[in-house]
DNA sequence: GATGAATGAGACTTCATTCAT
DNA sequence: AATGAATGAAGTCTCATTCAT
């Protein structure tokens, strides 16, 4: 009676081996998070079926409304795991780095979750983002989380009086993020590529140097020549 | 939806005063356009059937299907008829204002599109730009074309010197319609609203001072003090 | 491409031979109404399937919910048409006749119906009279209508002063159709059976002789033996 | 219906002090019994769940059906159980008042029955009434038993010659029955309310007045003065 | 040029019931 | 005595698209 599913899986994914046991309530949900992420990332969110969730778990699609209320909410819940894994696995910037470099270092960082799992982006970037009820789902605030790290970055810059203050800062990272979407698009769409060095340096360099307190600090080496020896005269000048 | 226990549905065609006219074929085409744009805007892609649209045009489905291979493809038609109109209305930036102030006119612009039309662009933002063959409809070359313009400004202001060119332009596009584009998402979603005075000039600004070729002179005072201080002493020493 | 649902209705029925081709929107009305009704009829509202309508038609489940929004509508909508048929057909009670035997004739009438049409009878008792909308539903209405006939044949008889006043007409007209009811519940639950003439007969005797105004006039033998020894006497008397 | 993204449901069972109590297995019958009560008069026995029960109990459904091998067969339990309840606790009608005063007694109580357990009431009269195998239920026979009442009372006035032997009294029976239903099905369907004074007097009335053997008596006042002249003129001249 | 009746594929969902532990 | 994971059988409904007239 179990494993009446088989036979039309047709695809011999990796997953396909496991389960096919009875497994506790906890390690279900998890076996099916795991296949469903599977699926979605393979056949992206248009065409994911409950029914291939199922038939990677070897279990009846009825088992997976035993513990997910819908199709959508299983959906949901893939997509903010995954963003909470990605948010816990980040990579902790240098305390180091001067502004630009964090920035830098971050959207990079980005950029590489976007190339590693289009279609879970895709699918927070079409389907979730433009729901109605996007700013009561957790996801929502995984993602004023995930991106707070800009801003944080930013605020620190602005008390410390590095950068100016004449710019909301959500709006610069409404510029990080969306300049990096924007630049990802072709990617997401199986198109092209980006170049992740590029992208990222070109935003950090344009947020950065743009709200630069004293651009000529900011660039030194660019004034750096030219301010010295007119310092230098009017030392020597004024010295007289 | 149709109202079957009503009993007079549909009984009274002859009495109908304006329909079933015969139109010529372009005339047909530009009622149904403009039928569905009124469709789309007012309940959004989601929600667009092909029923409504031959509702409001008084016409069966099937001669939809006479003109428009596709649900999709009527859709597609409608977005990028109003995508041309939208260019085509563009107020022309006075030549005499600088680059910047150019920018911001043509963001807040962007906005007030944006503002007018979110189910269009929604449609064209969800939908589309998503679609793998994108970069094969008119809509990509008109966006192409559209985005261009923010472009050329920046390429005329790398040209003349004004602005650096150390970032590639695509990139600063990109910062432009995303960090726009991303402001306005709530507004899209239907939640909240943007300014459009506070995102163009935010955007405008950090673009053009992050980009500025000569910060300088750009932020002539923050080497006024050195400069001041020549000035002084060389009157001093000329005034011996 | 058409038929393909043949061959697997497999009960020869006699609706089965008709239709088959393209109708109009009122004639394929008419005829998923006719078979709707025959399932109805034939299986119980608890076991009647949309597949079975289909498969009698010949059509496809999906032409069923081009005029019918929901299952339940088209049941709600059978049950109506076949209530507004029985009012239509309700045979006129000879004006001549007294109030009792008018209301027997009627509740006879009312019973031939249960017995001809018992699965219809349980849809409306069992499934609409306890829908929390009932009230605003056409069978509702058309309910009304059926057994005002009771309550008209009283009202006319309070009017003339033949029965008393002294309990509200909507609840003799309760005791009519809920009397009715209860002795036809065997029959409806397909067990036994009932005598139209018995019950008919007996509901007006006890709601005619339970409303007379003059029960001694009514019931003038009960008073016979008096007058008949009266009579006698006289007789007896006056013969001296 | 289960809160899956908690994260903390079901892992605080041990702290639970009302459960997990072995019970003996009358005693988990009757906690299951009192529990399927409470949900079914909650809900209505549309919306009755095995789960609700099992969540009340602190047990899980598998155990329900080591005591019930059917939902079904729970519910009928429930519904008999409930049904002996009333018929225990029925208050004994005075033997002293008279047989219409008996009738409108017993009915009062029906109806007071119906009101305070809508959901039971609505249980049996739709869904166990209607089922085939109804009379070889203990449902059937308590009914059988309940109803007797009135059949008893009626039958006692039939053999002491108060009231006429010339209608069935199972159709009798039914008038009150079906009568007091139909009264009440608007609050049943949750909409109205209805006046137990009203309605079970009328009902009295109508039956008693209907079959009295001696409407004379019955309405005494009415006939007495001419019937007593009568009888006085009667005997003057007869003893002559 | 226009109609509009018909299609049809199948996704999603529900929940009483089972049975291995 | 109790658990609780797993089942699975259906049934409803949608709507873009077709094509005979």
């Amino acid at each position: 009676m179990i494993g009446l599913h088989t036979g039309r899986t047709g695809m011999s994914d990796t997953e396909d081996l496991k389960s096919a046991a009875r497994l506790s309530r906890d390690d279900r949900i998890r076996a099916i998070l795991v296949a469903a992420r599977g699926v979605l990332a393979r056949k992206g969110y248009e065409a994911f079926l409950t029914t291939d969730v199922a038939d990677v778990c070897r279990i009846s699609e009825g088992t997976i409304y035993r513990y997910f209320p819908t199709k959508r909410d299983l959906l949901i819940r893939v997509a903010e795991d995954w963003f909470a894994e990605v948010i816990a696995l980040e990579p902790k910037t240098p305390r180091s780095q001067g502004t630009q470099e964090q920035l830098k270092h971050f959207i990079a960082h980005c950029l590489a979750v976007v190339r590693k799992e289009p279609s879970l982006t895709r699918f927070i970037l079409l389907e979730l983002r433009s729901d109605p009820a996007y700013r009561s789902m957790r996801v929502f605030e995984l993602n004023r989380q995930f991106t707070s790290k800009v801003v944080k970055v930013l605020r620190d810059a602005v008390e410390s009086g590095e950068i100016r203050n004449d710019v909301p800062l959500p709006l610069l990272r409404d510029m990080v993020f969306g300049g990096l979407e924007h630049a990802t698009w072709a990617y997401l769409r199986g198109e092209g590529d980006f170049s992740t060095e590029n992208v990222a340096a070109g935003l950090a360099r344009v947020i950065y140097r743009g709200m630069a307190a004293h651009p000529a600090a900011a660039r030194y080496d660019e004034l750096a020549g030219v301010i010295d020896r007119l310092e230098a005269i009017a030392e020597t000048l004024g010295g007289r």
